[in-house]
Order: structure tokens, then C-alpha cells, then sequence
DNA sequence: GTCTATAAGGCGATAGAC
DNA sequence: GTCTATCGCCTTATAGAC
């Protein structure tokens, strides 16, 4: 958290980015107007200026905050298991993480996951490398994991890889919360991935 | 194909239609200009309202060819197969077809995947039925398998199927034409479903 | 910090010439 | 079938009052 003396001055900025996550995952970037944004908090559109330099900046801090957030809490969840935990639990801790931070902060991470590729060059360019540190934290965890003899070693690691976080994205488009939670469903869809579906 | 008698009529709105499906799957709807479709093409906007009535009618038109466009292929590959096919080749067939149509009509189809939740919410209700339908389509491949004793009686279908359109979708964001064949990846991705990573 | 007012340009869509 | 020209509206962004 950034150091802050004064009362107030933060949580205007901190709603703003909060209404335009919210409006961006649901109308994309461009179909999301600053008047929208402005009016979704009770202001005009020219009040945000005070806050952001331009519409870009706003996109780009919440990109950053949607993708910071799925690797807090992706780490927070491995490393909260013990140090002896088989692969197959790091997998569940990881993928109960991923999924816990498209539930809880799904305006900002599926900004980062479904409108990624439509922003604008300079946005996406800003973004890149925060989105390749995650993709590697996997590819680690599958290595290692193939390394230690728990993942078979004719298994492409590659498409394992883009097979579960594709997988596991997918939840931003169908969950409802219903019978199953987040955990549950992390449970699950490692589940199938480790065990397969064969009889 | 549609009765055509003259020479040319098709062709040109063809050529708009192939314009806006890139350029929607790449800028997203409300990112691409009408003015940018006929650039595209020496055209001018004017002009491609001799053709369509309105932008909504464009990206509609690409929606539906995606959709249909998968369905064909998918369609196409599975009974294309022996009749006394195993389920597990029943599903790589599914997968070919499904990966081939992403591949082959990557414009169109990721329209209809990625852009989908953003486009107008009357474009999004017309497009509603014809994506169920897909959906119907592996809903009964996999009960079928499931019922026949080929997928294991305590596996989620609705998980499993979500997941495995998941995977299959993120081709778009990750394939680049390389070693890999796409009946390849097809084959590695349900080898995976099916067989499971554990050693 | 938020307002009003406005600049400067882009947008979808239309009318009529060719 | 495509053009030019334009309408009316919307967009991001700025300037200055409060």
C-alpha cells in the first residue's frame, strides 16, 4: 500500500478504478465511455481528469491491479502449504488461487484475461511483462513437477499449460455460484487434468 | 451456398465481411470503424451501405458464420468416423473439427469466443441460440460417453465440458504454426482429458 | 475536488451525384 | 456500386470558475 497522509484522497481514485474495471469487463475498453464511468460514481467526466491523465492510464492501473492480484494470491495459496506437499497439491493450492481471484476481483482480472488482446498496443505493451512472470510461475511448477517423476515425462508441458489456464479462465464465462465453490471447483478441474476421465 | 445468377454481387460483401471479421478479432467491435473496414478494402464508408444496412448487421453476420462455421467442421469430422468409433475418438475427432475452425477461420470464430460478451446486447441475442446448440452437441457426446461406461460415473460433465472448450478455445491466444500439426494438439489435448498426467 | 463549457475530432448513418 | 458531402451525435481532453 502506498503511503497516504490525508483523509480521503485515495478512495475517490480507488472507486474510480473499481466502476471502470467493473465497466470494462462488461462493454470492453472502447465501448466504455469516461461520461459511463463518471456517471456510474455521481460526477462529470471532466472530474476524473483530476484523478487520471488520460482513459489509457486508468486501463493500464486496472490491468495491473487484475493481473498483481491473480499472482498475490496464486503465491498466498502455495505458499501456504507445507513444505512437504505433493505436486498434485500445489496444483489444487494454484489453481484454487487463479479461480479465487476471478471470483472475488472478476472485474479487474477478466480485464487483464478477456480484453487483453483488444487494448491498445501501448497498454498491452505495458502489461506484457507482469502477464509472462505468471505464465512462468506454471511453467516452473510443471517442470519441477515432470522433473520429480509426478507428471509423466511424455506430457507437453507447453499445452498442459495453456490447457489448464484456458481451462480454468473459462470460469468467468459460466460460474454461477450455485452448489459448487471456487475451492470445489479447483478440486475438480485439476482432478480431471491429474487423473483423466477414463474408466 | 445461396442462389446467385449474377457475376459479382456476392463477392464484394464477402470481401467486407472477411475485412471486419480481422479487424474485429483484432480491435474488438466498438475498436474498429466503419471508415477502417473500407480502408481496408479502397472503399468508402459510405459505400458499404449499399451492402448492409448497419455496422450491427456486419458483426452479426460474422457472429453467426464463426458459430456455424465451427458446428460444420465439428459436425463434419465426427461423422466423418467409423460407426463402432470409441468415445475417446469421438471426442479427438470433436476437438480436430474444433481446432481446424479456430485455426483456419480464426477471424470469424474468435469473434464469436472472444468478443462475444462485448458486442451490443441485441447482436449478443440473436447469436444466444446457435452457440447453445453447440453446447447441446457436447453435452451429448459426453453423456453418451459417460453412459456407455467410457468417462467415469463421478466425473462432473458440466466441469469437464467447460473445461475442455476452455482449452481447446486458448489456441487462439497461443498458437503460432510451428511443429505442431492442429490434429496434433488436438490429439495431445484430449490425451491429456483422457489418460490424466499422473505417472 | 468537482463543476461548466467547450475545443477538436471521430463516429454511424443518409442523400444525391455519377 | 461507389462516390462526395454532410448531419447530428458522441468522444477524449482541456481551461477556468467555484
Amino acid at each position: 500500500m502506498a503511503i497516504s497522509t490525508s483523509k480521503t484522497p485515495v478512495k475517490t481514485r480507488t472507486k474510480i478504478l473499481d466502476v471502470s474495471a467493473a465497466l470494462f469487463s462488461r462493454h470492453g475498453y472502447n465501448g466504455t465511455a469516461l461520461r459511463d464511468i463518471a456517471k456510474a460514481l455521481d460526477m462529470k467526466a471532466g472530474s476524473l481528469y483530476y484523478h487520471f491523465d488520460s482513459k489509457e492510464q486508468i486501463v493500464l492501473e486496472v490491468l495491473k491491479i487484475g493481473i498483481k492480484n491473480i499472482i498475490h494470491t496464486v503465491i498466498a495459496e502455495v505458499e501456504g502449504l507445507p513444505k512437504d506437499s505433493t505436486s498434485r497439491e500445489v496444483m489444487v493450492a494454484a489453481a484454487k488461487g487463479h479461480l479465487r481471484a476471478l471470483h472475488e476481483k472478476g472485474d479487474y482480472t477478466s480485464t487483464s484475461i478477456l480484453n487483453y488482446g483488444q487494448l491498445p498496443d501501448s497498454v498491452q505493451e505495458a502489461g506484457r511483462v507482469t502477464r509472462e512472470q505468471y505464465e512462468d510461475m506454471w511453467r516452473k511448477w510443471l517442470t519441477n513437477a515432470q522433473d520429480k517423476g509426478d507428471i509423466r515425462a511424455d506430457v507437453n508441458l507447453t499445452i498442459l499449460r495453456v490447457s489448464i489456464l484456458g481451462a480454468l479462465n473459462r470460469l468467468l464465462t459460466w460460474y454461477k455460484k450455485g452448489e459448487l465453490s471456487i475451492n470445489d471447483i479447483a478440486t475438480i478441474q485439476i482432478g480431471i487434468f491429474w487423473d483423466g476421465i477414463d474408466t
